[in-house]
DNA sequence: GTCCCTATACTCGGATAGCAAGTGTCCGAGTATAGGCGG
DNA sequence: CCGCCTATACTCGGACACTTGCTATCCGAGTATAGGGAC
């Protein structure tokens, strides 16, 4: 089981645009650089994140992306699901209704044992993701970040918005 | 994000496996006639489980498949692990110490803010999958599968056993 | 009749192709800006 | 000097190649069995 390197980029970069001005935007470009990634392809990651209204995409000439939902509204989940899709990690193919030993598919239950099982383990899974917001993030960011860094991202953005 | 498709079988099988008597071993291939799968394939999954000690194989003319642990000590966890290996679902490369606001390396803290929300996903999915056994889903089978079915399935298997 | 040997049939195990999805890239459509022109 | 128009540069968005990993398959190595022959 293996989540794409796209998941990666979306978190980074969510929590990058939650600390920018409300009124300013980043363009993917930018964003890329900033985090030393293709930026052609982590365009299709940020695209998700539009359609998903996580971000809201500016055109234009100073244009780019700016978040959509205050980022205390904005869970983990939502940006791990906007870019990898809503599908459980599970797929129950009903093997059990093959074979020589099936009978008439009414006889049975809705879901077996396995898949229920399965499906309880994706749904805590996604239950802690959903925990923690963005703006979690942002809080543990201070401690986490060393004080180097945050002021040369800072300087950073700073000439870039300008 | 996606299990494959040998996850499912291989705890079909193990089910199946810890339903026969203590001596009785049952071919991969019969494993496979019945639950309709691709029988050189479910192999692999088979040999999987072998290497982890789930199963032991048991060679020569009468051989086949029989497990090779009480099911009541063999977790889905990992049974499912034994398929798909040890790795968690998300990889931190490690984008944080690239791009322009890069310091020392040894500045930084172990694990990022978004890495370790993920790993306690995940860690979160696999306590729920520890927490069902095998034997718990035998229990379960007999409240989840149709009575016909079960007919069925003792004949199919007293004949192939005998 | 009993024991041993040999040939057989069946099993697992790893090495080998085919295909779908993830990865990476490009070019076209659209818009706010900047400069130039006319009033 | 002010307002309008046009050309431009920059942005996003979706359509197009490439590589990795999952899916599927085959053939060789090894072993318990069954049968036949010798004693």
């Amino acid at each position: 089981m293996r989540l794409g390197e796209p998941v990666e980029w979306a978190l980074h970069c969510t929590t990058i645009l939650a600390l920018l001005p409300d009124d300013a935007a980043l363009p993917a470009s930018k964003l890329a650089e900033f985090h030393g990634v293709p930026a052609a392809y982590l365009a299709k990651a940020l695209q998700s994140l539009s359609r998903a209204g996580i971000v809201e995409s500016v055109p234009g000439r100073h244009g780019g992306y700016r978040l959509g939902v205050p980022a205390a509204e904005v869970t983990i989940l939502d940006v791990v699901e906007a870019v990898e899709g809503h599908e459980t990690s599970f797929r129950c193919t009903e093997i059990r209704k093959r074979g020589p030993a099936k009978v008439s598919p009414r006889l049975y239950s809705p879901v077996c044992a396995i898949a229920e099982a399965m499906y309880r383990a994706d749904e805590a899974w996604r239950a802690e993701l959903r925990k923690t917001t963005i703006a979690d993030l942002l809080g543990r960011l201070a401690t986490t970040v060393p004080i180097e860094a945050a002021v040369k991202g800072a300087a950073y953005l700073q000439e870039v918005l300008s």
